[in-house]
Formats: structure tokens, C-alpha cells, sequence
DNA sequence: ACCTGAACACCGTTCAAGT
DNA sequence: ACCTGAACACCGTTCAAGT
């Protein structure tokens, strides 16, 4: 009976663009970037493909919508109740964006393109904001803020785009393999490199057993906040 | 008569996995992921699909394959004569990463890719080799190895990925476009943004004018070195 | 062992036609 | 204004057949 209003509901919903990147949105989290494709949307909608470019110019705005779409909703469960450091807004942000990235790992490369091929869509801004508004708050001046934010961006979209990507991965190699295991066998091959080529590697290679992604995630940010309040110390 | 033997040159050699790859580089340079197209390929070696699927699995190991060949010759180059700083060696081999994306844009998502779908497989450590190395040499304790040398690759996969992204979007906007109008144009647009939400884009959209991407890549690179010897200072 | 080329299933996008 | 659905050009990949 629920099934029913369900479908008399799916069925009455106006085509909307809402709609639209809402059921992106879902196809890119189930199967990644190929698992959106115009067939499968209007399938799901119920409707040609003539009614999607109605709603939207094509493929790339639709991605491009998605990932505002999640981006939005990442940066927006952001307020502390207490305003805690500035190194701590940045971390939690930062953690966000990782936790965004992680859920749906087509964000990375999508971000990516995102970010530069139109930097004055609200993406980027919206990125630059969040995190920069602390960075301003930690002291720096003027002159670096630039930098600093881009320094801590730039980090903190490889360093997500890296652990999704591995996610990704270990869900591929096999749908019962967990991260563990995954890194298990990186770390097992690595540890086989020639030892004369890759000392370094095999010297780490035992390191990727014991480490936790986000754990590792946070402490490269705090890499990033001692260097920048080292080169910039508070003069107050 | 220069294209003639050119011509017969071309026709007896033989179709080899190296030459497919070579092919493969010089299609992705010009246009992009997706100017890589069997049928492109097949026309430029004279061949049919089936005889490219002779010597390479599919698409994807191609790709691959093309991603390992312009890494390795990025980071041949190296060697500097007198064994400088850790700092500066570090910060030739980012140069060196920077100006390989910049000069195949490519590069960018395909190591984001590559990197994880195949940690094993010769990219990756590679990369982790050639940084790690010095990250050692700057006396970082053993344990913090990773975590340190982590941080800088996923800043230098990431910043250099979006230099590319810019450089690629600008070339897209207009091919009489270079890198000061394009950014102009985008530090426009975040002076226009609102003053309410994005207080902190607006201030910096004029650092955008005179930022020289290099300088501003390094300078990254700087503050996560500093942050690494601030936490880990020599104990000698 | 290496190559040919027709064929297959699938993709994004368009557009005349309907309501 | 909004939607339908056939059609188009193009894609990666396969495979029986040749040499």
C-alpha cells in the first residue's frame, strides 16, 4: 500500500530539474561516473531523453549541478556552537569535505574539473570561503592569504581524492574486501620492490598497515597549519 | 623526398606497444582524454582496431601505460650535480611533476586514477620514491615518513592538477586567451560575488592578478616543508 | 604470431512532432 | 511550456578470417 502512493507519487511528480540531479546524484553514488548515462536517467524518471535536455543543457551541467548540489550540503553542517580555533574550523571543515568525498568518490575527479573550468561558479567560492575565512582568522596577513588557502585546498582535495580513490578501488578488486585487506596487498607488493630502486617505499611499506585514512588526513592538514602559523606568527 | 622515406619509414615499421603508446601521448597532448579514440588511433597507425587490441588489453591499460611513460620521463631528470638541500631537492621534483601535468594536462586525472586503482604498478612509487628520499634526508622520524611524505604528494598531485585545469579551461574559453585575461576574468567575477557570503573570495580576488603560478606552487611546497621541520625538528 | 575489418552494443545529443 | 521517441554520429570492444 505504501508501494502504491509511492508510485502514484513518482508518477504525478513533475519532471523537475530538482528531480533530475536529485536521481544523478544517486546513479553516480551506486556506480560511479559511468553509472550516469541519459538511458538509465530516463528510465528511472520515466521519460525521454528530449525531456532531460529540456531541464538541462547537457551531460556536463548535470554533472556539474551534482556536484554544487553535494558540495552545498557538505559545507553546510558547518557552524560550531562554541567557535572553537581557527585550526579547529579548518580541520572540521576539512574533514567534511573528506567525509563528502569519501561518500560519493566521483566528487574528486568532478571537483577537479569543477574547480577550474569555471571558477566563478559557486563551487570553487564556496570552498575558498569556508576554509579561508579561518586562515584569515589565524593571523596571516593579508598579503598570504591567498596562498595559505590555496596551500590547504589543494592539499585537502588530492589528499580525499587519493583515499576515495582507493576505496574505489578495494571495492572493485572485490566486493568483500575491506580497506584492511586492501592495504594488506599494497603494502605486501610494495614490500617486494626492488630494494635498489625503491628503498624508501619498502622502508614505508609496513607503515600503510596501521594507518588510519582519516587520522593520516588530519595530521597532514596539521602539517599544513604549523607551517603556515610558523612563517606567519601571530604579532599581536 | 624527406616524406618519402618519412612515408615508407612509417609503413614498414612495425605496430609495436611502444609506438601505440607514443601515438597515444601525441593524441592526448593535442586534444585531451578525449582525442584518444581507436579510430583516431587506427588512422594515424594505418591499422585496425583489432591490431592496437593485439598489443594492449583495452583502453584503460593504455591509458595507464601512457600516464607511466610521461611520469618516468619526468622524473628522470633529477639528478642535480651538487647533492643540494633536502628542501631543494624536494622542490625540484614538485617543479618537475608541476611542469610534466602542465605540459599534458591529462596527467592530472590520470594519476588521481592511476595512483589508487593500481598502488602496486609502477607510478605510484615512483612518486612516493623520488619525494620520500629527501623527506628522509630532512631527518624526519622514521615513523612520520609516510604521513609527511603523503602530505606533499597529495599537495603537488593536487595544486599541479589544478594549474593544469586552469591552463586547459583557459586554451577552452578562447585560444587567443592566455593565462592574465583568464584569470581577469575570473578575479572579476569573485570581486562581484556577495559581500555577505563570501567576504573572504572578494578580498582576494585581486591576489589573483598579479600571482605567478609557479612561484605561488612553491611557496605551498615551502609552507609544508616548514610545518614538517617545525614538528620534526633535527635532533643531530 | 600478428593483423584485417565488419559487426555489436552502447553512448550523448538532436529534432520534428505531439500535448 | 513541456514532453515523446525515433534517429544520428560516435564510441570501445569482439571475433571470424586472413597471412
Amino acid at each position: 500500500m505504501a508501494a502504491r502512493t509511492r508510485k502514484s507519487e513518482r508518477r504525478t511528480e513533475a519532471l523537475s530539474r530538482e528531480r533530475i540531479i536529485e536521481t544523478a546524484v544517486e546513479l553516480l553514488d551506486a556506480a560511479g561516473e559511468g553509472g550516469l548515462t541519459f538511458r538509465v536517467l530516463t528510465e528511472r524518471l520515466a521519460t525521454g531523453p528530449g525531456a532531460i535536455y529540456w531541464h538541462v543543457a547537457n551531460k556536463g551541467e548535470l554533472l556539474g549541478a551534482a556536484t554544487e548540489a553535494v558540495v552545498a550540503a557538505a559545507l553546510a553542517v558547518e557552524p560550531a556552537e562554541p567557535p572553537g580555533s581557527p585550526q579547529g574550523e579548518i580541520r572540521a571543515v576539512a574533514l567534511g569535505l573528506f567525509d563528502a568525498i569519501d561518500e560519493h568518490p566521483w566528487l574528486a575527479a568532478q571537483l577537479a574539473t569543477q574547480f577550474a573550468s569555471g571558477p566563478w561558479k559557486s563551487v570553487a567560492p564556496r570552498i575558498l570561503e569556508s576554509i579561508g575565512r579561518h586562515v584569515r582568522a589565524l593571523g596571516v596577513p593579508r598579503g598570504s592569504w591567498f596562498t595559505a588557502t590555496s596551500a590547504l585546498v589543494h592539499y585537502i582535495l588530492g589528499a580525499a581524492g587519493q583515499n576515495a580513490a582507493n576505496s574505489a578501488n578495494a571495492r572493485t578488486l572485490g566486493l568483500d574486501m575491506d580497506r584492511g585487506t586492501f592495504f594488506g596487498a599494497v603494502s605486501t607488493a610494495w614490500g617486494e620492490l626492488d630494494p635498489e630502486d625503491y628503498p624508501f617505499t619498502r622502508a614505508v611499506a609496513d607503515q600503510l598497515l596501521d594507518h588510519d585514512d582519516r587520522e593520516q588526513f588530519l595530521a597532514g592538514v596539521d602539517l599544513i597549519l604549523t607551517g603556515i602559523t610558523t612563517v606567519h606568527p601571530r604579532t599581536s
